[in-house]
RNA sequence: GCCGGGGUGGCGAAACUGGCAGACGCACAGGACUUAAAAUCCUGGGAGGCUCACACCUCGUGCGGGUUCGAUCCCCGCCCCCGGCACCA
């Protein structure tokens, strides 16, 4: 064997697996199949340590279950379409066509240098017409089904990239692409009905066992139910028009002392209208109405609210209650409209106080009337109900059923469910994108453009001005059209969809990424998905996660797809930082991973990202953790290449049992099967890929260690002349047991390094190449072992060790114990009480 | 404030969820080999005590209790860190 270049390896490997497409699959139902994803990747240039940790982390997932016997689809793809790229264009004039280009080009070498086993030919990218021609088709599905609508509403803005966001991507009130604080635009906008599956995607994150429980809290935090009820409240002098409120205490409602609008509320222009000042009203709500988004966002704003001066109903007191304007009460959320309960409430409370609005306390701990007089807190918690009527002396749990039901039947209220989660806005006024595939007629109004003339191809644009409008509306021979139903002239929608849109099932289109005639073939994606495995960093929690969850559920409605949860199981790897700090180009801590290659190979590189900690953990980037596992590949190297003239040949036969072995070669049975257990459960069951090197690492110290036993001198010592020792061993069975110790190695190794593997692979003898290969066998009857240490424990303490066969009864274990002399000595004088074994471990003898 | 996840050597971590705490690695120290260095191989290491030494003893997984023959793991009460949501009625 020559010495160990990783480079050339990398190389030579690359390129058979390319030239022998060992990556590519097609579906085949008699055979199991794992589908193996990570999160496609934006192209913005170069890929750091940080998303390559990711892909390794797939790609060892992918390689292992290929080798366990699966037909593995493990694709790969861009999301190339986004605002990084025009913006760009902006600047410096170069086409987001030709930029993408170039990124995609050069990431996706990189991606090849590090030996990602991806089925290259399934590759895709949404930018390419043939893709987002089906997300153009599947708006006009929606459309057709009500999940897609149009309408005027309040918006997102980011003022620095120029278009709208949806609620997703409003992050701490800030743009989660360039962090500007968001601003309010009132605009006529493509939305998808999300909410039309809110219950049902909150109610199935029960169903993801297989995900972190952090992100399954993080969604349903987002979509946000809470069970409550609607009550109308009639306006004192005009009973016909009722201010309806949403609340979640009904139970309190006996306290509710006056009724709050939200400043966007219809009814507040009404109502200034009819106000002595007309003016001053409005001005007062508009102050509220710009305060908002930014400065509520942005943390404890004071409230602060004005007198209408009209007055509501309270419909179970009767009492006309006081009709307020405040700028703490969402417009957009529940019925924009609240009644406040100050003595329940905190909000209500802290309101109440300050404008020295009246308190009524009809909650207490222990059901007994409270104490007239100021209280200095609210009771926000449940208890018994007093001062409300004939529901006095319940509790708060059977008046909320109780009150509700009351109010239903008296034709003022109704049960209801309120979510946080709110309809995805996708209309953006940028170029790259899918352009929306709708058409305004005068006549006809908005006509979906028909299948046949999909897709609707984005024309390309010179001029990048990042004017803050849709720059397709400058592009004539885009905008005017003929209406598909008139015939007449019409105009084309200009805005482009959130890119989101395009993330939201690229994993279908990778079970069938050529066809022309549908998204994919519904047999296709039968037969591949769920994807079993899906792996990616945490920041997508809620943005594409949910919405590929909803998209699910579409295709699913569609009769496309025969499941509703597109992910079976969830990794959310952790980041790479460096210094402390996550990388960026900015910060200037990029861990470059082309000059890792170069100096240690892919090899060490991916090792070295999985042993670090486990893969969903934060990591600090560490040189020299890479050349540590630089120097583990090389000592297996030296390991096998010192064995490997001993081992070599057809006639060495395969070791089986343990009789007949020394007590060394039995111990190295041993571990080369305990580290087959490990190594496959650790990557299978638990992920726990760190763990999983820890044992190769360990086999490979414990073969050390057997060749220093077994051969003078010991392998790879020294000096060049000391390096074929182990050529000197004859006996038959310590070959067997070390070529068995040694192709297990290099099998379970190939996940991690494959390119060193491989070679290796080779040396031993085999040609068809590791990438075909099986995993090794696991024998539990050689992992059990022939005699084991057991501790005696007297009293809690370890006081003694007893060596036994491994299957000896549990009452011949105890006879034993009790027999020994050693543990005799600290017994000696006592009564034995009780002999503890746990799973044939004797491990506690109780003494008196 | 609410929800979720965590606190283990100098550092990253492990203990496959009740059974020898600290595997594996990084950094460090000592030795072998070398004219020398690098590389390599071997050895050491939680803290404290006691030994010429082998050994042995005590304490030790954020803090305080509890259950158990036995607790990093389970239960109760705290403290701290990280992440998410947050005037959502």
């Amino acid at each position: 064997m020559p010495d160990y270049h990783p480079q050339e390896l990398d190389k030579k490997w690359q390129k058979r697996w390319a030239a022998s497409r060992a990556f590519e699959v097609t579906a085949d139902p008699s055979r199991p199949k794992f589908y193996c994803l990570e999160m496609f990747a934006y192209p913005s240039g170069h890929a750091h340590v940080g998303h390559l940790r990711n892909y390794i982390i797939g790609d060892v997932l992918a390689r292992t279950k290929r080798m366990r016997g699966y037909n593995v689809l493990h694709p790969f793809g861009w999301d190339a379409f986004g605002l990084p790229a025009e913006n760009a264009a902006i600047k410096n004039g170069i086409h987001p066509e030709i930029s993408t280009r170039d990124n995609i080009a050069h990431m996706k070498g990189q991606l090849q240098r590090l030996g990602i086993s991806y089925a290259w030919e399934r590759e895709l990218a949404t930018c390419d017409a043939e893709y987002y021609k089906w997300n153009q088709w599947l708006f006009i599905r929606m459309f057709e089904k009500g999940l897609a609508y149009r309408r005027k509403s309040s918006v997102n803005w980011c003022p620095v990239d120029n278009t709208v966001l949806a609620n997703e991507q409003v992050v701490d009130g800030g743009c989660w692409r360039c962090g500007t604080p968001v601003e309010t635009r009132n605009l006529e906008q493509w939305f998808f009905r999300i909410t039309a599956y809110a219950d049902e995607l909150l109610d199935a994150t029960a169903t993801l066992t297989a995900w972190p429980e952090k992100v399954l809290t993080m969604q349903r935090n987002w979509i946000g139910r809470s069970e409550g009820a609607r009550v109308k409240f009639p306006l004192e002098d005009d009973p016909g028009t009722p201010i309806e409120v949403f609340t979640t205490r009904i139970d309190t409602i006996y306290g509710s002392t006056f009724v709050l609008l939200g400043p966007e509320h219809p009814l507040v222009s009404r109502l200034a209208e009819k106000s002595k000042d007309p003016v001053s009203f409005k001005r007062e709500a508009q102050a509220f109405r710009v305060q908002d988004r930014a400065a509520r966002l942005s943390g404890d704003i004071e409230k602060q609210g004005f007198d209408t001066g009209f007055r509501a109903i309270n419909p179970f007191t009767k009492d006309p209650v006081p009709i307020w304007v405040a700028n703490f009460v969402l417009g957009e959320y529940g019925t924009g409209a609240i009644m406040a309960v100050p003595a329940h409430d905190e909000r209500d409370f802290e309101f109440a106080t300050k404008y020295r609005l009246p308190i009524r306390i009809v909650v207490t701990p222990d059901g007994k009337p409270a104490p007239a007089g100021v209280i200095d807190a609210p009771i926000s918690n449940y208890g018994t109900l007093v001062d409300s009527g004939e529901f006095s002396g319940l509790s708060s749990t059977e008046a909320l059923t109780k009150m509700t039901a009351f109010a239903d039947a008296k034709g003022f209220g109704e049960g209801t469910i309120q979510f946080r989660l709110k309809d995805w806005g996708i209309s953006r006024q940028r170029y790259w994108g899918t352009p929306i595939p709708m058409i305004y007629c005068e006549k006809d109004g908005i006509v979906p453009v028909p299948d046949d003339q999909l897709p609707v191809e984005l024309p390309r644009i010179a001029q990048f001005t990042g004017r803050g409008d849709s720059p397709l509306a400058q592009v004539p021979e885009f905008v005017n059209v003929t209406c598909p139903k008139c015939g007449g002239p019409a105009r084309r929608e200009t805005d482009t969809m959130d890119t989101f849109v395009d993330s939201s099932w690229y994993f279908y289109r990778f079970a069938d990424p050529r066809n022309e005639r549908q998204p994919f073939d519904p047999a296709a994606v039968k037969y591949w998905c769920p994807v079993d495995f899906y792996c990616g960093g945490v920041e997508h929690a809620i943005l594409h996660l949910i919405y590929s969850r909803f998209f699910a559920r579409v295709f699913r409605d569609l009769g496309m797809v025969d499941h509703a949860e597109p992910f079976t199981q969830l990794l959310t790897q952790g980041m790479v930082l460096k210094d402390g700090a996550v990388m960026s180009k900015s910060k200037g801590n990029v861990v470059d991973p082309d000059s890792m290659l170069e100096k240690f190979g892919a090899d060490a590189l991916r090792l070295y990202v999985m042993f670090v900690a486990p893969p969903e953990k934060e990591v600090e980037w560490s040189d020299a953790g890479l050349e540590g596992s630089f120097r583990f590949l090389s000592r297996v190297w030296r390991m096998v290449e010192n064995w490997i003239e001993t081992i070599a040949g057809e006639g060495v036969g395969h070791a089986d049992g343990l009789v007949g072995l020394t007590p060394a070669e039995r111990a190295l049975r041993r571990k080369t099967h305990d580290t087959i257990r490990r190594v496959t459960g650790d990557i299978e069951q638990r992920q726990q890929l760190n763990t999983a090197v820890s044992a190769l690492m360990e086999l490979v110290n414990e073969l050390y260690t057997f060749s220093e036993q077994t051969v003078t001198g010991g392998p790879a010592r020294r000096n060049d002349e000391d390096v074929n020792r182990a050529g000197q061993v004859e006996r038959q069975q310590t070959v067997r047991v070390v070529r068995e110790a040694l192709e297990a190695l290099v099998r379970m190794m190939a996940p991690f390094a494959p390119h060193t593997a491989e070679e290796m692979w080779e040396s031993l003898g085999y040609s068809d190449g590791l990438a075909a290969a099986s995993w090794p066998a696991f024998d539990p009857e050689v992992a059990k072992a022939d005699e084991i240490e057991v501790p005696v424990q007297v009293n809690g303490k370890v006081r003694a060790h007893l060596m036994v066969p491994p299957d000896i009864a549990e009452k011949d274990l105890e006879a034993r114990a009790l027999d020994d002399a050693a543990v005799k000595a600290h017994i000696a004088g006592k009564t034995v009480k009780k002999v503890v074994v746990v799973k044939g471990r004797l491990v506690s003898i109780v003494v008196q």
